[in-house]
RNA sequence: GCCCACAUAGUUCAACGGAUAGAAUAAGGUCCUCCUAAGACUUAGAUGCAGGUUCGAUUCCUACUGUGGGUGCCA
């Protein structure tokens, strides 16, 4: 929290505790437990800085009117040595708070002095958190979903980080299991095309342009030498030539998209290593499992999930095994307090099962956090574009990005909680992507450069300014402003908690919104030196707000646009 | 059938259980002799249906309706 913020929000608590305890000495209200109370910003500014709900919450044990409760409070307060002005007492038994004017001063200056620290905070307490997202399948190009994925998997690992956790990016590869059987099956049948007739795609390979691609790539190094090899041989084969291509590709388009991972996770390191193999020895140890026509099943039923299959009748293991063995590789051999996925909501089946398992297997289950996304619809012409990937139709990732400005897909995907429905307006994203609120905050970013330019054209730069000087900012443009800077950190840990960044989305385009007020009813150049100087620090804050608050979703801050 | 999410202005989204439900966009009307009009100001417009919990519900609980997703010895 940010100190300034945090101390006032500490007086106010303290004052009210104490009016609250004098009152009861007093013996005009009957000694009781005092619960915890909310102090929150009212959306109404009338209703004053910071709202106090104590009364009200108080209200039963008291066996008062909230109202009354707030007046024999109030009439206890002790505002001296604090950032308190005045309160008063509103509506159902609010009392709020106003604050004096060296509160407002001493934000900016901590701003200023903080800089690109400013909006962290240590309230993560360095807890090691391993957040995984996109883990797309390497034997395709990565679609509309990932995109998404990316962004609010890349955005939440910042917010997080900025949040006080220790944070590490990471994606799983899928290169083993049935996917890549299907990947290799697809490329053979490509492959053969080219030297025979008559060979089809069963429903169930993958039809995209890639395979084609990749079987023809093939085809040009070693002619038709596997034409005539074992299927086993040739799928192997084909499958060594283009996978690794494929992971190559899944790299340098994510970081075309910004996004760089600390650990690229193989699945098939799982099997090497035998920890596949460990994790069923465990989980028969473990008492939950059972055999049934030739399968071994888990006992999902003991923990309050259903049976499934672990090992199929033909000595195969499920894709659930390796998933808990990963999981159990992050939780326990690496130590992860929490590991935080990001999936798509088609998996949200899924989850109970391994919880279910890691609980089997003596993990606290709780340390497993999974972010269910919702779906992206396409939408074109006002029409849902059904995307398939078997069909080799949808839309791609990097389609999306030659298309829209990065900056503005990212804010974009940032733009809702991961938990609602999402739908891509393509018409609105390529044509018209000066819509993009992007645009609108990367705006305010520039004109506030500008002011800093054509002051400097003119001899003028930022000085700190005293205390005195930052009282003159007492106009409501900029009051509002500087009590929306003050709100970064809460919003930041608020975003953290929530696993949700589209908050700081719809904190920057509000920011933008104040500064752009602001900026239409004060002047900065032509003011008298001390009033001059303090708009300047509070254009400096405001900028570095912004500035903080993109490079967490790694969105330019443009100087001019 | 069962499980999970979602339902708020014409449209896309907000609102730690709080005060007059906020924006954006689309529609109408203003403002550049003034630091970038990619801006500001202004006029209209919404909590799916029915109950419950309490000082107070868009928010929590139940039923219903509608939408998306899941429900394989696929991943």
């Amino acid at each position: 929290m940010s100190k300034i913020v945090s101390i006032a929000k500490e007086q106010i608590e303290k004052i009210i505790y104490d009016a609250a305890n004098s009152a009861i000495a007093d013996g005009v209200f009957a000694p009781t437990e005092l619960g915890a109370f909310k102090i929150e910003t009212p959306s109404n500014r009338e209703h004053g800085d910071y709202a106090v709900n104590a009364a009200m919450v108080w209200s039963k044990a008291f066996r008062n009117a909230p109202r009354k409760i707030a007046e024999e409070l109030t009439a206890r307060f002790d505002f001296s040595n604090s950032y308190i002005k005045s309160c008063e007492i509103a509506g159902p038994g609010f009392i709020n708070f106003f604050l004096g004017d060296k509160y407002y001063a001493d934000i900016v200056s901590d701003v200023v002095s903080s800089g690109e620290e400013y909006g962290r905070s240590d309230f993560g307490q360095g807890k090691k958190v391993l957040l995984e997202f996109v883990s797309a399948n390497p034997t395709g190009p990565m679609h509309i979903g990932n995109a998404r994925g990316g962004a609010l998997g890349d955005c939440l690992a910042s917010v997080m980080d900025a949040a006080g956790y220790y944070v590490e990016r990471e994606f799983y590869i899928n290169d083993a299991g049935n996917q890549i059987n299907k990947f290799g099956l697809s490329l053979d049948l490509r492959y053969l095309q080219l030297y025979k007739e008559g060979i089809e795609m069963p429903e169930d390979s993958y039809h995209g342009a890639d395979i084609i691609a990749h079987a023809e790539a093939f085809s040009k190094l070693y002619g038709d030498k596997y034409v005539n090899e074992t299927e086993e041989v040739r799928r192997k084969a084909l499958v060594e030539f283009a996978l690794p291509k494929n992971i190559e590709a899944l790299r340098y388009d994510l970081q075309k998209y910004r996004i760089e991972y600390n650990t690229w996770f193989k699945e098939s390191s799982l099997h090497n290593s035998g920890e596949t193999a460990k994790i069923i020895d465990l989980l028969k140890q473990s008492g939950h499992t059972y055999t049934k026509e030739d399968a071994l099943w888990f006992k999902g039923s003991d923990f309050d999930s259903e049976d499934f299959v672990l090992v199929r009748s033909n000595g195969v293991p499920t894709y659930v095994v390796p998933d808990i063995a990963y999981h159990y590789n992050k939780l326990v051999t690496r130590g992860f307090d929490k590991a935080i996925d990001v999936l798509g909501a088609d998996h949200h089946g899924y989850v109970p099962r391994l919880k279910a398992a890691l609980t089997a297997l003596g993990v606290d289950a709780t340390k497993l956090d999974v972010l269910l996304m919702q779906m992206v619809r396409l939408v074109k012409d006002g029409e849902v574009i059904k995307a398939s990937k078997r069909s080799g139709k949808a839309i791609t990732l990097v389609t999306l990005l030659d298309e829209v400005p990065i900056d503005a897909a990212r804010f974009f995907f940032n733009l809702r909680e991961p938990n609602s429905h999402f739908d891509f307006d393509l018409d609105l994203a390529v044509e018209e992507s000066n819509k993009n609120p992007v645009y609108y905050v990367q705006y305010a970013c520039a004109r506030i450069c500008s002011i800093m330019r054509n002051l400097e054209g003119e001899g003028v730069t930022r000085r700190t300014c005293s205390e005195n000087e930052l009282a003159l900012l007492t106009a409501p443009e900029e009051r509002e402003l500087i009590l929306h800077i003050a709100a970064l950190t809460d919003e930041i840990i608020a975003s953290a908690k929530a696993y949700d960044p589209a908050k700081m989305t719809h904190y920057a385009v509000e920011l933008a919104t104040k500064f752009h007020k602001f900026y239409n009813a004060c002047r900065v150049k032509g003011e008298a030196e001390g009033l001059l100087q303090a708009r300047l620090n509070l254009c400096f804050a405001t900028v570095t707000v912004i500035k903080n608050v993109l490079s967490m979703l790694k969105i330019n801050a443009p100087e001019s646009m």
